[in-house]
RNA sequence: GGGGUGGUAGUUAAGUUGGUUAUAACGCCGGCCUGUCACGCCGGAGGCCGCGGGUUCAAGUCCCGUCCACCCCGCCA
């Protein structure tokens, strides 16, 4: 291979077989640098020992594959220090073009900067490049340590199917229609939740899946419309077990892959405090900029003279504000700035303050007519000193939190307060089992309607459903939810409240789920589990910017493949045969 | 559905208050060169300035629309 040869070689007859990396021709001479996965090698053409394959070599070009049968011998004074195989190199005795190649649109090294959009309209050349290829190597090495810790864990691989049956609500569903039975439809698996309950109820016991999942929802950078689960569930199970099996997993990934000790437990946040400290549910802890919370502080103050605090507070909105240290020196101009990137996310305005020495306001439309008593408690409950900037929001808490933590975020990368190669790793739990639909003014369920309320909850399903809590976590690194799960509900009468919460009648329940609901009435044990985001993961761990560089042939943001162009339009005649008529 | 950034040779970019023939680097093609490795030297080709419309004597540049890629909100675990 390419990228291995070493002085121990010096004299073998080889072979290598590759691509043209790059040619020299120095008349005489003809220098090609072949390349494989495993790296480069310098392959020299004489002209005065081997005229016929000097004279080959002299016609060929970039990512040409060729064979090639030489020597290994010393560069002597000549080594090349900058690669790894630059001690020796092979004197060509022999070469074999296998197949010219057409100019690449870009060229195969790392380091270049071509729009995202030609490299994924050539992605097979992209993927030729070497640190690309580096992210599915570790990729790779992922899918094996999980199947190795999983399965040396006690669980079995059991593969569920990707075309199910159509359930609304959570995701939106791709559809495939069924020939056979005309006018109905499979939808493809949003993830293999309901089979691996049915696994437990089976008595596998400990079942996971490096699975496909297929959601038609608007992407991110950090979402695609096909991805991977490491999906997992276990019988017996409470959250702590979970929580030890995903955490040896987690442990033995970053160990393999990184060489790096995650502790032996993570450390646990509520939802309420990430929310109240973050506005996020999935908080970074790599860095500081926290959040306060002055709604009440405010209120026991009636305003404060600041009408606009008076108003929202009076109409249940929240105020939040966050406290810039006065080091980082924000200029009027960058405050602006992020001003705009608040309106960008929904915000009506941004407050500020600019702390002065004796702790009075400056630059701020409230110094004037807020009170001092206010002044100074905000000043404490932020922890400000002279010179800080205080940024403050206010409204809706759902509005607020967003706003706040897309600053925090913001701000954190551009003062730059990330460290490289840190790793901060948390379970977030306590979520609410329930969300409020704004469009129905129904309750919706915020993980799925299978997940389990805590014990000391289930009396509150009826009578005070926003205030229940969920056995459900999440795990969360560097400010990424990786992986997610829950306590399921495998007492019918608790599942019947959650159903009632959620306003599915009895008849809906029957149509959505009445095969997981028979199946439940048979022997269910309790059971608990967890889905974590392959691609996320291996983004993460391969400092890959977006979910794309570890998806082979990923899709754009309209859901596009530059590479085939698909979608497409069909054949009116396969339409036909599937009884579908389109509109557009 | 909404907010933002970008689109100029094959690639990456520059292009001033609108003004002659749209620049540069790399790549590509031809020639020379036996120790290069970002090889060097000489010469050359290469453009629907995303697309459509408008303003103007004149548009890469200004205005309107539209398409594509990316980032974010909503949506989605």
């Amino acid at each position: 291979m390419c990228g291995e040869f070493q002085k121990a070689h010096e004299g073998d007859e080889v072979i290598v077989m590759g691509w043209v990396q790059s040619y020299r021709d120095l008349g005489g001479a003809v220098f090609l640098d072949i390349r494989d996965r495993t790296g480069l090698v310098q392959v020299v053409f004489d002209e005065s020992s081997h005229q016929t394959a000097h004279a080959i070599a002299d016609r060929v070009r970039a990512e040409w594959v060729v064979g090639i049968k030489g020597k290994v011998r010393s560069r002597g004074t000549n080594t090349n220090p900058n690669l790894p195989t630059g001690e020796v190199e092979i004197l060509a005795q022999y070469i074999q073009v296998f197949n010219p190649a057409k100019t690449p649109p870009f060229a195969i090294e790392d380091g270049v900067d071509t729009a995202e959009e030609k490299r994924l309209e050539y992605r097979y050349l992209d993927l030729r490049r070497p640190e690309v290829q580096k992210n599915f190597i570790v990729r790779s090495k992922i899918n094996q340590i999980v199947r190795n810790n999983l399965t040396s864990q006690g669980f079995l691989e059991l593969e569920t199917p990707f075309m199910v049956k159509y359930t609304p609500g959570g995701a939106r569903n791709f559809l495939v229609p069924s020939r056979l039975n005309p006018g109905q439809f499979y939808a493809l698996a949003e993830s293999p939740q309901l089979y691996k309950q049915l696994f437990m109820i089976s008595g596998m016991d400990r079942y996971f899946q490096i699975v496909k999942c297929f959601r038609d929802e608007d992407l991110r950078q950090d979402r695609q419309p096909e991805f991977t689960q490491i999906d997992l569930e276990m019988s017996f199970a409470e959250m702590e077990d979970i929580h030890r099996v995903m955490e040896n997993v987690m442990r033995s990934i970053f160990r393999e892959v990184l060489s790096t000790e995650l502790p032996e437990r993570f450390p646990v946040m509520s939802y309420d405090e990430a929310m109240t400290r973050f506005g996020s549910d999935k908080p970074d802890l790599r860095f500081g900029l926290e959040h306060t919370v002055l709604t009440e502080l405010i209120r026991s103050h009636d305003g404060g003279g600041v009408p606009l605090f008076r108003e929202v507070v009076a109409s249940g909105g929240m105020v939040k504000a966050m406290r810039i240290p006065g080091r980082h020196n924000l200029s009027r101009t960058e405050t602006d700035k992020l001003e705009l990137e608040a309106k960008g996310v929904g915000a009506q305005g941004l407050g500020r303050a600019k702390v002065a020495e004796d702790g009075a306001w400056t630059q701020s439309p409230f110094a004037k007519v807020i009170t001092e008593e206010l002044r100074l408690a905000i000043n404490q409950a932020v922890g400000a000193e002279p010179n800080d900037l205080i940024l403050f929001q206010f409204g809706a808490p759902k509005l607020v939190h967003t706003v706040m933590s897309h600053l925090r975020l913001l701000l954190g990368r551009k003062l730059e307060l990330i460290a490289k190669n840190e790793w901060k790793i948390l379970w977030v739990v306590d979520f609410p089992l329930f969300e409020h639909d704004e469009r129905t003014g129904r309750y919706v369920a915020a993980h799925h309607p299978f997940t389990s309320p805590r014990p000391e909850d289930v009396e509150k399903l009826t009578s005070d459903p926003k205030s229940v809590k969920a056995r459900a976590y999440d795990l969360v690194l560097n400010g990424n939810e990786i992986a997610g799960g829950s306590i399921r509900i495998h007492d019918a009468d608790v599942q019947a409240k959650a159903f009632e919460a959620l306003g599915i009648s009895e008849e809906e329940r029957k149509a959505k789920f009445g095969f997981l609901l028979e199946a439940l009435q048979y022997g269910a044990p309790p059971h608990a589990g967890i889905a974590a985001g392959m691609d996320r993961i291996a983004m993460l761990l391969s400092g890959a910017q977006s979910l794309r560089d570890v998806i082979p042939f990923p899709k754009t943001q309209r859901g596009t493949d530059l590479l085939t162009s698909a979608p497409t339009t069909v054949d009116a005649a396969q339409l036909q045969e599937l009884c579908i008529k389109t509109t557009v």
